[in-house]
DNA sequence: ATTAATGTTCAGAA
DNA sequence: TTTCTGAACATTAA
């Protein structure tokens, strides 16, 4: 589930107890679910974490990052339902590892907790965390990208709502926020994404920090499946904010007119209103 | 029993 | 080369 916000609200709630601090040993949790993927293999990355100390955590687009001290980087891929957790979890069987740290603290360990699995544990060096996760594969931050990098994803002929979800151009927005950025732009998803106007992309690059802010302010969004939640299992509160996303049949709450529509595209449900996001660029200004 | 779910990746086809 | 489709990963809840 998580998104940019959640991964950021995940990093902001674990950073405090975790910079400086050893991880004593890193263990299993035993559930009779598949396990998740591990790469090395559990066995080696206990043996390399042992002893290290944390000297950062950092969120690396939906990725929680752990700098550690002997320069080699955890990255924590939580994908649709994983969870970094302090304390607390939703329920026990589907912990998956736990950081036992050294030192005493207000928390003597950080979890990674995940209901479907489909997440993932990597231990990278320095120089394999340059070649896999450095250029390429992901593009600028959405917090942080410039009007060219914007410029840049709206050269592409697919529709913006599929080439918002492209990490590779930029990394961060998934299908939730994707929908929401759209509609604060009052853009149509289905628009293909080199027709866009300038003042359009601009639009959208505003949309985009002003959504993504806010989501964070608000700690990010609970559905109603419940499964996100922050570093202490407390609910996000953006799910009341939400525009348009999950609210089809509602009345749209920027004009109070129209009905909010879901869509399919790329197999991937889209929402958005039709009177605030037209399919053809308005003419004004 | 069927369907859909906030993510990613791959194969194969247009 | 770009883009699209479907499937896969694994689990749960409506």
């Amino acid at each position: 589930m998580p998104e940019l916000p959640e991964v950021e609200t995940m990093v902001r709630g674990i950073r405090p107890h975790l910079e400086q601090r050893k991880i004593r040993e890193l263990r299993q949790c035993r559930c009779r679910c598949k396990p998740i993927s591990l790469t090395p293999g559990f066995r080696t990355l206990a043996t390399r974490m042992r002893g290290l100390t944390i000297t950062s955590v950092r969120r690396l687009a939906k990725r929680v990052v752990l700098d550690l001290s002997d320069e080699s980087i955890l990255a924590i891929e939580p994908r649709m339902t994983g969870l970094m957790l302090l304390a607390d979890p939703p329920d026990p069987e589907h912990l998956r590892l736990e950081w036992k740290l050294e030192e005493a603290g207000e928390y003597d360990s950080v979890w990674f907790w995940d209901r479907r699995g489909l997440g993932t544990v990597r231990l990278y060096t320095a120089d394999e965390f340059k070649a896999e996760l450095g250029t390429g594969r992901l593009g600028p931050d959405a917090l942080a990208a410039a009007l060219t990098d914007w410029e840049r994803l709206c050269q592409s002929h697919r529709a913006i709502k599929v080439a918002l979800l492209d990490q590779q151009r930029i990394a961060g927005i998934g299908n939730l926020y994707a929908s929401e950025i759209l509609h604060l732009a009052q853009i149509h998803p289905e628009r293909p994404a080199s027709n866009l106007l300038p003042r359009e992309i601009r639009a959208l690059a505003a949309a985009t920090q002003a959504v993504l802010t806010e989501a964070i302010r608000y700690e990010g969004s609970t559905l109603s499946d419940g499964t996100y939640r922050n570093a202490l299992n407390r609910d996000g509160g953006y799910q009341n904010a939400h525009r348009v996303y999950a609210r089809a049949g509602e009345c749209c709450p920027t004009c109070q007119t129209d009905i909010v529509q879901r869509i399919v595209q790329a197999q991937r449900s889209t929402f958005f209103c039709p009177n605030c996001q037209p399919l053809t660029a308005r003419r004004k200004r």
